[in-house]
DNA sequence: GTCTCATATTGACACTCTTCGATTTGACGC
DNA sequence: GCGTCAAATCGAAGAGTGTCAATATGAGAC
């Protein structure tokens, strides 16, 4: 039940397209944040702050070296994601909704 | 690039917990929203937004039938958000990144 | 040490989201 | 018609999000 919690920050992180875009953006290999930060129309602090929420969900990486943080993708975390993505979106016999067999008031007794 | 904003939206629908797991529990087949407001611990009328909210995203299909409303998932649109998510999270030719060939300033000075 | 540059943090604002109770709608049975 | 039930909608409260300007931090160059 965590799951659900824990994969949803990563689909909140998602949820927003510039972070959707940048996630698209580290695909091809680690970038410094200046680099981004061309890329968009928004403050530096904005990006600092989308960056650090994607840091937080796991699915990027940051690495400071010297006066720049460069930035990637953390493969393990987006394998995990898809993992959850199918999980949730296919049919499977210890379904959720299997668990208990109580049904709608009433349906059994209208349908 | 409305992709992004296409998409974003469902990720958004993903991004809570609840709605999360109302995506599982329909993944074994359609379900009434009687029996969905069952297994959770929240009133009629909030499930019923997260519902619409499901809907309109396009990861949710309603059908209306007397009284109740039965809810299945679209597998198509699902489908296409796997899709995408491989796509943001995969190594390209055409990278978004790729599309200018900027660099930081000062980046090809100082590393 | 001081200055500059890249980044993070803070504080504030507007906006959106989640949630609820109350009400409305629409179908069914009487 | 009327009452009942399932679901949607409305209105409001509180929490959370995206954004910025301003400030702080911390590294490198001088």
């Amino acid at each position: 039940m965590e799951d659900y919690l824990e994969y949803a920050k990563v689909f909140k992180a998602l949820g927003d397209p510039k972070r959707a875009m940048i996630v698209d953006m580290l695909s091809c290999g680690e970038l410094c944040a200046c680099m981004i930060l061309e890329k968009f129309d928004m403050s530096q602090s904005t990006l600092s702050h989308h960056m650090k929420l994607l840091c937080e969900c796991g699915l990027v990486k940051g690495r400071e070296q010297g006066k720049w943080t460069y930035y990637s993708l953390d493969t393990d975390a987006i394998s995990r994601i898809k993992q959850f993505l199918c999980k949730i979106t296919s049919e499977k016999e210890n379904c959720i909704c299997k668990e208990d067999t109580v049904c709608c008031k009433g349906c059994d007794t209208n349908e």
